[in-house]
DNA sequence: GCCGTTTTCGGCCCGACTGTTTTCAGTCG
């Protein structure tokens, strides 16, 4: 059983919430989730680098003890660390820390007081009235866990990225509508663009904050209202997002959206440099003692502890600090780079518009070619194209290439890779196309050797061009099929194929992550809408987001390049 | 348990809100 490094993070987990419960060192319990953290981002396995015989205690967080522990864990599938905790404390006490309200401490009181080990006995404790008897607690707290255990299992966790973005855009213009408020900003996850939110973080500067919060209260998708105080609020809407808000003066509007967009992570990094300055940092300032020498912008809070402003989806800790000291951070892609979209559907299989309509919208929302890329006949769900019907769209293409202005379409396919890695459509067909996007659409179960073989064995096709979707996850519903995808950017590198980075809100895929592989590599992406209808065009934004999450500038995105610079890269 | 342009020992980010308390611990972000 190979190890990967989710299950090192995992691990790692589990370790510091036992730890935390048991009452060690705290800052013991923050290295195990720094490491953690670290293993999880890393884009190559921890297997991989041992078995190259690189050193693990070059990895930021890890030292000689935690080092050792990864290496056992790699070596035998164990750990002795977690085995030993798990003599005096179940495994279960991490789900309950799950639970807000519930924190270590709190944990550890309901497992020594009243055996608690599971969900379900907090639950028959609290329905049973016997949590309220315990020091620190009281009715309110047991009530409150009594609701958060049934909402938890009514509600998704986390909200996938678009969807959080049509809450908080009507949120936004709410509030903004608010006497006296001068700029609301949502910050947080959101702001960062990770694939999923937990919650939003919305800022606001106002001259009475009091007035702010009580027109939040009042919103009316509101279900309850968490926490309200003079600064900060804490609602729940209807949906069961979570929302803060926090009102701050103007003049630390920098800071606080600094502080408040996060990543914990990169937060603790920075205000550690601080530190070493003699500076203290919140989200009203940058101090130097009582003196306020920073924070009306975000750049200023940057430039106060010697670093270039770090755009926000680079602010994980993953070496963004470093290159922003080094003034060595790339000049990340935007919306507006692209000029293109190379995967689009139309009504001829799974999608809801004419090829005329696609192509108008496409060149409504500002792109100069769109490739037409249909399903091939095995994905027989979606009506996929034979190859007659495939050379009769093609010559509809032609028409209308003739006949429209300011947008030219392309010739393509989302051709499925058969389980064995043949493609659905002879080659014949293929050739003559402007492009050829392999997908995996089946057999997702396949062993990560005949997974990645099989892609490997599509991409040797003469005419394969880009590989879609290349991990197949879904969020939040499928995991990511097994693939070696070192294996996938080093191959797309020596066959001169690309990857596409498909922009679906529950695709996103490549990951960040991969992005930063293929970056490595000199592998361009395309960021590509998967566009099922008129609209979905918008969801682009998404995408050039998680490339951005993923380090890529312009010159590494393929659909940055003008048309006829990318027929030339597509013909090779 | 990690880490070092003040340190190989002694630090380790910082503030708001709630509930259970009579001055603050716990939790959260």
């Amino acid at each position: 059983m190979p190890i990967h490094n989710s299950d090192v993070a995992d691990a790692f987990e589990e370790i510091a919430d036992l730890l935390e419960i048991e009452g060690a060192n705290p800052f013991r319990v923050r290295a195990y989730r720094n490491a953690a953290r670290t293993v999880r981002s890393l884009a190559v396995e921890v297997s991989q680098m041992l078995g190259r015989g690189e050193k693990l205690t070059d990895l930021p967080g890890i030292g000689e003890d935690l080092a050792g522990k990864i290496k056992e864990m790699v070596d035998t599938g164990k750990s002795p660390m977690l085995d030993k905790l798990h003599k005096t404390l179940p495994p279960a006490l991490s789900e309950l820390l799950k639970i807000p309200g519930l924190g270590p401490k709190r944990v550890g009181v309901l497992y020594h007081e009243l055996d608690i080990e599971t969900l379900d006995q907090l639950h028959r404790a609290a329905v049973d009235g016997r949590i309220r008897k315990l020091p620190g607690f009281g009715a309110k707290t047991e009530s409150r866990i009594l609701e958060q255990i049934t909402a938890r299992a009514a509600k998704p966790e986390r909200f996938k990225l678009a969807v959080a973005a049509q809450y908080a855009d009507s949120l936004v213009k709410y509030l903004k509508a608010t006497p006296g408020v001068d700029r609301v900003v949502v910050a947080g996850s959101f702001r960062r663009a990770s694939e999923t939110v937990g919650d939003l973080d919305i800022l606001v500067t106002a001259k009475r904050s009091g007035k702010v919060m009580d027109r939040f209260a009042a919103y009316d998708e509101v279900a309850e209202v968490v926490a309200k105080g003079p600064t900060r609020s804490t609602v729940v809407l209807r949906s069961g997002l979570q929302v803060d808000v926090r009102v701050v003066p103007e003049e630390s509007f920098g800071a606080a959206l600094y502080y408040f967009t996060g990543s914990k992570a990169h937060n603790i990094a920075v205000r550690r440099i601080g530190q070493k300055r003699g500076l203290k940092i919140n989200e009203y300032g940058v101090f130097r003692g009582k003196k306020r020498i920073a924070g009306e912008t975000e750049e200023s809070v940057y430039s106060a502890v010697g670093l270039s402003y770090i755009p926000p989806e680079l602010r994980e800790d993953r070496g963004e600090i470093d290159q922003a000291r080094a003034g060595r951070l790339p000049r990340l892609v935007e919306l507006g780079d692209l000029r293109g979209d190379l995967h689009a559907h139309t009504k001829a299989t799974d999608g809801h518009n004419t090829l005329r309509e696609m192509a108008e919208a496409a060149r409504a929302a500002g792109l100069e070619y769109l490739a037409v890329t249909e399903h091939s006949k095995r994905l027989t769900v979606a009506h996929g194209l034979d190859a007659a019907r495939l050379a009769r769209q093609c010559d509809e293409i032609y028409r209308l290439n003739g006949e429209l202005r300011g947008i030219t379409l392309l010739k393509g396919i989302e051709v499925d890779i058969l389980e064995d890695g043949r493609l659905d459509l002879p080659d014949k067909a293929l050739s003559k196309l402007d492009l050829v996007i392999g997908a995996v659409h089946s057999a997702f179960k396949l062993s990560r050797e005949k997974q990645t073989e099989r892609i490997l064995r599509a991409m040797d096709r003469p005419h394969f061009t880009m590989l879609a979707h290349p991990s197949g996850r879904l969020i939040p519903t499928r995991e990511p099929y097994d693939v070696d995808m070192g294996r996938v950017v080093r191959a797309a590198k020596d066959r001169g194929c690309f990857l596409e980075l498909n922009a679906h809100p529950e695709r996103l895929d490549l990951v960040a992550t991969h992005c930063q592989m293929a970056k490595g590599e000199g592998v361009l992406v395309s960021v590509n809408s998967d566009a099922h209808s008129a609209q979905d065009y918008a969801n682009l934004r998404f995408g050039v987001g998680q490339a951005r999450r993923g380090w890529l500038e312009a010159k590494h995105i393929l659909n940055t390049l003008p048309l006829k610079t990318l027929l030339e890269r597509l013909a090779r």
